[in-house]
DNA sequence: GATTTAGACTCACTTTTTCTGACCTTAGAT
DNA sequence: ATCTAAGGTCAGAAAAAGTGAGTCTAAATC
C-alpha cells in the first residue's frame, strides 16, 4: 500500500503515438519516417511503452515487427484517437488562420512546376499565405498540419499532369546526337530519387537497356537540370517539370521516344475539408490553370 | 519558397493536452493539478502552443483565463479526441493486465477504510493485485489509469457511508470531559484537509463555535489520529474511518452529537466498464462487505 | 553456400523539451 | 488598504527524446 510518487502520471504520449504510427505502418523504421526520427528512437519509446504496460505489443524478429494479440487489439483505438486529434488541430488551424494554405511537395516540383506559378496563382487570390514545404515523401495528412499534397503518386487525388519522361540537352549537344546509341558515348545524367527513369524510357522506347551507362548522379533534380543546361550531358527529364525550358529552347528532346511513368503528377487533401477553404481555392486553381506559366528569368 | 528544416513536425501533444485540460478546467492552475505539473508550465505549454498557432486561446486576467472564441471553439475537438485516447489506453492496459485494479482514494481513506478490507478482499479475490495510490483530490478518471476513486464527494458514484462526525478522543481524557464547553480547555486536533470539520460540528450541534479553539494542526490525518490515541487532545473524528478504534474501546465519542457531511465516502469507476473486469469485481465486493472489519494489530 | 539487405537493437552522448522555484503583477474581495 | 487567487516571467535544473555508429539476424539474391 505504497503512497505514489507525487506525480500520477498518464502515459507518455510520445510513446502512444509512436506505437499507434508503428502498428499502423508495420514497422518502426516506417513510423520513424512519417514522425520524422529515426528508427532508434521509436525503438525505444515502444520498449518504454511495453515496459510501462508489462506486455509487449510487438513481435519482434529480425526481418521486422508483427503486432501481438494485444497490439492488434489496441491499435483501432488509438488510430481514431490520433485522427480525432489530427482532425481537431486542422479545424483549430484553419480558424487561427484561415487564408493560410500549407503545400507539401517534392523538392523538383516545389522548384520547377508549382514556383513557375506562384506569381499568377499570389496575385489571383491575395490575401491568402502560401507557403511551401519541400518533402521527400508525401506525408499522411491526418497527422501532419498541410493542406495539399502534390506529388508523383499513383492513385491519390486527381492528376494535373502524366509524368512523361525523355532524354533532354541543351540545343548545342543535340547536335551530336542521331540515335540513342549516341548516348553510349555521353554522360547520362540522373537524379538520386528518379533511379529508374532511365531504365524506364528505355523500356518503353523498347531500347536495349545498356546504352544508357551510369552517368553522375545528383541528390537534387535542380543539380541535373543545371548541368543539362551546361550542357554538360544528357538528362533524364520530366515533361510536366521541365516545359518552361522545353518551350523556351534553352533545352530540347534529341529523341522521339517518350515514356509515360504509372505515376502522375497528381494533388490531393484530406476529405472532409470545406470546399469553401482556402486550400480548395487553391486546388481548384492549381487544377485548373494548367496552361503553360512564361519561361522566368 | 523555402526548403523546410528536417522535420516537418506537428503540434506538441503536451500543449494540446495543456490546453484541453485548461480550456475544460478554466483555469492553469486547475489544469496544472489535473496534469501535476505547476502552473507555471501549462503557462509555458499553452504560450508556445499560441505562439506556434499565431492566435490567442485564452483572454487573459489577473482573475483567471477566459477561452477566445478560437480556443472555445476548439475545445470540442480535442475534448472529444483525448477522450478517445484514454479510453484506448484504459482498454490496452486492461487487456494487457485484466488482473490488476488500481484504486485512487485520499490517504486517510486508504489507511483507515481501504487497509484494514484488503486482506479479506485479497483473500476472496487471489490472482487479482490491487493497487493503492493517495491522492489528495480525486483525479480524472477519463485522463488517468485508474480503475476506481474512493473519495468523500457529494454526487458521484454510489455511498459506501455517510460522513458522520464527532469529537472523539482517549478513554482516559474522556474522564474530564462532560459538556462541550470542556473543548475550551482542551487542544482540538484536526487535518488541514478537513479544516471546517470542527465548524460543521459545532454547527450542526447547534453550539457556539468559539468553544472548538483551533488546535495542533497535522497534515496526515494518520498523525492527528496517532496523537488522539496518544491522549493529546480531542479530534474531530470521521466515523466511516475510525469504527475499529471505537469498536475496540482505544478511542470514545464523549458526546452525543454527531454531524453528518454532505460529503459522503462513495466509489466510483469510469463509465463504460465491462461488468465483469476485475475492477467491477472490487469494487462490487467494496460496496457489499460493509461489516467492520476486525481491529488489527 | 556466400553475399547482400532490411529491419531492429544497443549504448554512449547530445540536444531539446519540460519543469521547477522564486519572485512579480493584477483585480476583485475583505 | 490589505489580502488573496490566478497568471506571468526567468534562470537554472532535470528529464526526456533523439542521434549515430556499430551489431545482429533472417530472408532474399547471387
Amino acid at each position: 500500500m505504497a503512497i505514489s510518487p507525487p506525480r500520477p502520471k498518464s502515459f507518455a504520449l510520445t510513446a502512444l503515438r509512436a506505437f499507434e504510427a508503428s502498428a499502423r505502418l508495420g514497422g518502426f523504421s516506417a513510423a520513424a519516417q512519417e514522425l520524422g526520427v529515426t528508427p532508434g528512437a521509436i525503438s525505444a519509446q515502444i520498449k518504454s511503452l511495453e515496459a510501462e504496460l508489462g506486455a509487449p505489443l510487438f513481435q519482434r524478429s529480425a526481418k521486422g515487427v508483427v503486432l501481438t494479440p494485444l497490439g492488434a487489439q489496441s491499435l483501432p483505438g488509438f488510430g481514431q484517437a490520433f485522427d480525432q486529434l489530427g482532425l481537431a488541430v486542422q479545424q483549430m488551424r484553419d480558424a487561427a488562420a484561415p487564408r493560410v494554405v500549407h503545400i507539401a511537395t517534392l523538392p523538383a516540383i516545389a522548384q520547377f512546376w508549382l514556383s513557375p506559378r506562384l506569381p499568377q496563382l499570389r496575385a489571383e487570390m491575395p490575401g491568402t499565405e502560401i507557403s511551401i514545404t519541400a518533402l521527400e515523401q508525401p506525408p499522411n495528412l491526418k497527422r501532419t498540419s498541410y493542406d495539399l499534397c502534390l506529388f508523383f503518386a499513383e492513385t491519390e487525388g486527381t492528376i494535373l499532369a502524366e509524368d512523361v519522361i525523355f532524354p533532354v540537352c541543351s540545343p548545342a549537344l543535340a547536335e551530336q546526337l542521331t540515335t540513342p546509341m549516341d548516348l553510349l558515348n555521353l554522360p547520362c545524367l540522373y537524379d538520386t530519387s528518379w533511379e529508374e527513369d532511365w531504365e524506364h524510357w528505355l523500356t518503353q522506347a523498347a531500347l536495349p537497356h545498356h546504352i544508357a551507362p551510369r552517368g553522375p548522379v545528383y541528390s537534387l533534380y535542380a543539380l541535373a537540370v543545371e548541368e543539362a543546361l551546361n550542357g554538360a550531358g544528357v538528362l533524364i527529364g520530366h515533361e510536366a517539370l521541365l516545359t518552361p525550358y522545353l518551350a523556351g529552347g534553352q533545352l530540347v528532346a534529341p529523341f522521339g521516344q517518350k515514356a509515360i511513368l504509372p505515376k502522375a503528377l497528381r494533388l490531393w487533401s484530406m476529405a472532409g475539408r470545406h470546399a469553401d477553404s482556402a486550400s480548395q481555392e487553391v486546388a481548384r486553381w492549381l487544377k485548373t490553370k494548367r496552361q503553360t506559366p512564361p519561361r522566368q528569368g
